[in-house]
DNA sequence: TCGTTTTTCTAGAACGATTTAGAAGAACGA
DNA sequence: TCGTTCTTCTAAATCGTTCTAGAAAAACGA
């Protein structure tokens, strides 16, 4: 079966190279009976249509756009957001036949040449929850292919989709201050590692993330008299959230409102709560980030992000030769729900 | 920067091709102080190191892993087994430095050449919940691509990672039947389309997918005296599990036991009996499949598989020539939480 | 009927690397 | 000193396509 190539049809059909090729690429650059006969020959060969790597190669294009994750997959995927994301970028995808490369960030050896950044054939590539600055992006950079990040950045010359996360977590800010809080935790999900079991308070000069440290900024701004602190509960976002609450609940200097940067985390949160009896809204106020479908059926209060048109452009931003704009900003909206309520007066 | 190849630096530091290539392939062909000259020349010219797809068409390794998937990828990862499937998988994966190729299955022109299948590099691929026997898996092979599927297989040449499907639901059947259970209803994540918002009452023939035919059997097998009714709430697990579960404690019917033939759909039952004020164990016993990380904290008793495991062990039979193994039956464990309990006299 | 356009097909040169076989020189043991 | 073995490097073939330019034949308009 193997050894079947494009010549040993074509030889076997009597015709030249080229009209194979093009029997399968350009039907219309020759006759249906020739392209008919040459198709049956292929078949009854065990030719399996032209080899991929050949055509990427003399193409030059791979049919794969790149997505980089970091860390352990099984925790990527377990944000309802990722997977949102993924599911627009992967529509638009289809969209273009093209497949969706997963490329793991092994964050040790980057830099020594055997790696998947290096070596994956793609077109193009997106940038999901990576910082800025990572080694695996100066690659793809070198290597000439375009990317497209999630994060809303201020470099002129890179493309990105994004929210303006600041402003959307000023939004939620407001909405907070406006109900009369003023003690807040915000529940964050780190990525450095926690210390065991429990969860660990963190300084502003802890966060790495760049987003979340927008949401953060964003936040104070929009209640610039409250006092925020920051709550880690490690890395998995509902555990985290989970976990963090329980320890901001359990201690003696209670929040009257907590905020999960994430809808996971703020789930988590209102799991401790319904745990001990709490209910959210009433005996202390819970909001998140991104309005996952989750966030719904629970009352959660959120700043609603179009996730699945994010991949969508982004996707779009990649693939389509048509779409031109380099940066967008996408729509953000408060969506208000039962979780959040006026602070308890003192 | 564009253009830079192999001969630019070659030519540049006044030494063959073959020698740059063996910088980047096997540093022990070359001096070292050499090897660095290159490398410093191509940094400086801007070379990225060996192009993907011309080092993918010369040595016959793509370096990408595929992994099928049909419909909504959405759908697909909404499920944690698909996220922990895949998590294993793409563990093994970086420890080759390969990376994973998702594969839209755009369902329709399958046959058309213009799909990913037919044109994604790859070394070999993942059959993850695709029905045997769909044109896409004719394609694979028909490219010569080696498979490695999670579904229990009969054929002798195909491998296969899977488990005992049969077993693993007879051991829940006799659990049930030991406490007393004779009328079962079965949530199936129905691949078929149903009926707008209510859940559908479906014949066993209607039975699509492989894998849920063999649990049905084997809850049959491990209960024989027990009428199982089989109810679909459409495609996405959760809401399927719901819809189906309100469907069935609405009706007139109630049965005694609602099994999910996965643990989100069972979850999605226990949603809809904590709305109605019922309590899993006491009033109505609830189980399901896969013991997915959510399945303990909810009490829900289960079937435990090796997800991680499942998806290493797939991994390992792509990537790892050393692994011989061709068919490898995982081990799977009744575990009994709290929402199963005693049938209610009647 | 004759020039012109359109259709249909082909030869041969890329695409950018890796591989094979082997040459040139250095190092070695006796 | 000589034959042998390493080390270090190279020339040329090859991987399986697609692309460019153009030839031969067919169809067309006047």
């Amino acid at each position: 079966m193997a050894g079947v190539t494009l010549k040993t049809v074509a030889k076997a059909v009597g015709v030249s190279a080229s009209t194979v090729s093009n029997a399968y690429n350009k039907p219309d650059q020759l006759s249906a009976s020739l392209r008919e006969r040459i198709l049956a020959t292929a078949q009854e060969l065990g030719y399996a249509g032209p080899d991929a790597s050949a055509r990427a190669l003399r193409s030059g294009k791979a049919g794969a756009v790149g997505v980089l994750f970091t860390d352990q997959l099984a925790y990527a995927f377990s944000d309802p957001y990722a997977v949102g994301f993924l599911a627009g970028l992967a529509e638009v995808a289809e969209e273009f036949s093209t497949s969706l490369m997963l490329m793991p960030i092994s964050s040790t050896d980057i830099v020594g040449g055997s790696n998947a950044v290096q070596h994956a054939a793609i077109d193009a590539a997106a940038i999901f929850c990576v910082e800025s600055g990572h080694p695996a992006l100066d690659i793809l950079s070198t290597r000439g292919i375009p990317t497209v990040s999630t994060a809303f950045g201020e470099h002129p010359d890179l493309s990105w989709v994004a929210i303006d996360e600041v402003d959307a977590a000023r939004k939620l800010g407001e909405h907070l201050a406006r109900l009369g809080h003023r003690d807040v935790v915000v529940l964050v999900d780190d990525k450095a590692e926690t210390v065991g079991e429990t969860a660990v308070e963190l300084g502003f000069e802890d966060i790495v993330c760049a987003d979340c440290d927008l949401r953060i900024q964003g936040l104070q701004k929009g209640m610039p008299d409250a006092r925020l602190r920051l709550v880690s509960g490690g890395h998995n976002a509902f555990a985290s959230g989970l976990k963090g609450a329980e320890y901001v609940l359990d201690s003696q200097d209670r929040p009257t409102a907590i905020v999960g940067l994430s809808d996971v985390q703020a789930l988590g949160a209102m799991e401790a709560m319904k745990v001990r009896g709490l209910t959210a809204g009433r005996d202390l106020t819970v909001a998140g980030f991104d309005d996952i479908p989750a966030a719904e059926p629970a009352g959660l209060t959120t700043v609603r992000q179009p996730i699945k048109d994010k991949g969508r452009a982004v996707g779009r931003m990649l693939l389509d030769p048509a779409s031109t704009e380099r940066q967008i900003l996408m729509p953000t909206q408060l969506v208000v729900r039962a979780s959040s309520g006026p602070a308890p007066k003192r």
